[in-house]
Formats: structure tokens, sequence, C-alpha cells
DNA sequence: TTAAAAATGATATGATATAACATTTTATTT
DNA sequence: AAATAAAATGTTATATCATATCATTTTTAA
């Protein structure tokens, strides 16, 4: 494990320790195999890796059990589109109310995450609220081709 | 089959003609199951349907190869949120080169489909091609609550 | 330390999707 | 129209993603 990746641990335990909910040993080694992946990976990936890793079996429904845990704490995002789980990357900023942008490369499966410009935001939210809906999910999932896979080809 | 139903499926006909695909007997039907249907549904439902209106059973593997096909062609859509088809809602309009915005019911599965706002396209595509990453497909979705959902809540 | 609650395991199964090869249908050429 | 080539569809098998249900273990709190 990388000294960011044991920083990025630390930041989550005190944060989920305030919010009075436990993070386990499986949750931080789940997350710790997936930021080690640093990719998109599909709950069985995860699981095979965890098993690589942590030199010890866990039942897929474990793992989606966590993904979900994670995931509504914030710290695991799903893309959609592919049925994949990815870590946050921005685990350490606060950004619970932003409309998340991901860039997903459809040739090496990167993904970067940003958030999506305010004004923009304010925009698309006035845009689809105008017509009455009520936005929930603020993912928006965008396929292409990153830089470095345009520069390959 | 509605009149306004029958009046697509020679749009599409002509059109399908014109770029020089053919517009088969199954093709047909199963675009006329999805256009009944009126909702975003899975390819295995689509099967069922078109068992129930056609007096005949569908191989699910060519329900699968149907949707391509007709989602090349850009009269169904994918719904990657929910694994869901839907039958495009502006088959009769040209609107190939603009991003598309699902705003899709979490509570009762609606889905409005719309053009997204000219200059709003230009900032997002602006935005995200800022990055250097060429953005391919332009199909937003949007989970949230439709306005009729919410007057019942 | 015991009881209650939360998390995880085990097993089964449902739901979505594709691969590979066979057959049928459609289009093209003769 | 018959022969051929190409495209579409059928068949079978299987991969992949996800959840339901109940049992067991671990954690938390009394």
């Amino acid at each position: 494990m990388t000294v960011k990746q044991n920083k990025l641990l630390n930041t989550m335990r005190e944060t989920l320790s305030a919010r009075g909910v436990s993070f386990t040993k499986k949750r931080q080694a789940v997350m710790q195999c997936l930021l080690a992946l640093g990719r998109p990976v599909s709950a069985y990936e995860l699981a095979d890796q965890y098993a690589e890793a942590v030199g010890e079996k866990i039942p897929v429904m474990s793992v989606y059990r966590i993904l979900d845990f994670l995931t509504q704490e914030n710290f695991v995002h799903k893309l959609s589109s592919t049925n994949k789980y990815v870590a946050c990357s921005h685990i350490t900023c606060q950004h619970e109310h932003q409309v998340l942008q991901f860039l997903i490369c459809s040739r090496c499966d990167s993904v970067s995450e940003t958030a999506i410009d305010r004004t923009l935001m304010e925009s698309l939210k006035a845009n689809v609220e105008s017509t009455g809906f009520k936005m929930l999910n603020q993912q928006l999932e965008i396929m292409g081709i990153c830089q470095s896979c345009q520069l390959q080809m």
C-alpha cells in the first residue's frame, strides 16, 4: 500500500467514525483493493483481487454489500454504463452536493472524475427542473477516448 | 397499432431504405412491440411482448441483435443506468448530432427524452474536451422523480 | 457478560448479455 | 428461374452481473 493510500484510509476512518458507522476490516480491505486497482472493476474482479491481495476468499455477496456501503458513504462510485465500481478520486475533498462527471475511455477503460463546472451545473439543473422533474442522482457518465489513447491512434 | 405508430413505421421504412439497409418483418415487429410498450423495457420483457403480440416466440438472442441494429440506426436508445431499451421519441426529427437527455423517473420508470439545450451542450462539450477527452456518446441519463409522481407523494 | 444489533457467510437463483456455429431468408448474379 | 453469396435469424451454451434468504459471526451497547 502506498503512503497516499494509507492516508486516504486514515481519512476515511476518521470520517466514518465521525458519522458513527463502522469501518470494519473487510470494508477496509475491499477499499484498499479498489484503490490498488486504480480503475473501474466489476464486483467479481474485485473479489478476485481481494483473494489475491488478502490471501483469503470473499463471497461476491459480501463484496456487493460492502460496495453498497462504500457507495452510500460516497467513497466509491458505480459507473452504470459499464457496471463497474471505482474509488472516488476526491475522498479528501467535500463534493457531496456537486454533479460529478465521469469521462470513461472506451479504449483503455480509464476514468477521470471531475466535479462539473458550477455554472454549467446550475444551467443543467435549471434546464431539467424547468420540466417539473426533480433531479436526484447527479452523475454524468460520458464515454469517449482519453487523450493518451488518442495519441496512440 | 395506432395510426401514429403506423406512420412512424412508414417513416422508418423510408429512412432505412434510403440508407440501404433492410427493415425485416422481425425488425418491424420488434420495433412495433417497443412502441406499443411505450416505456423502457429489458430485452427479455420485449421478447415476452413479442410472443404475446405476434403469437410466436422469439429467441432473446435475436431480440438483442435487433435492438443493436435499431440502436445503431438511432430508432432505439439503451438506458445504461437501468439496462433497458426504449423507442426513440423523435424518430421523425433529425437530432443525430445532439446530446440527448433522458429524465428517468425512479418511481414509475417513465422516461422523457429531450435534446439538451444547444448552448448548454456547447458548454458541456467544451468543458469535457478542454481536458483533451474526445466525447463519443452523447447521452445524459438523469435519475429523479417525474412531476406526476411528485404530485402523488 | 450477556443481549441486541450489525455485518458477513453460504447457498441458491434471477437477470442481463454474448459467443459460436447452424439454418433460413434475402439479395445478387448468371 | 436457378445458383450463389451475403445477411439475418435460430439454437445452444455459457459468461457476467446482481440479489434474496437464511445461517453464523462479529461488534456494540446494556
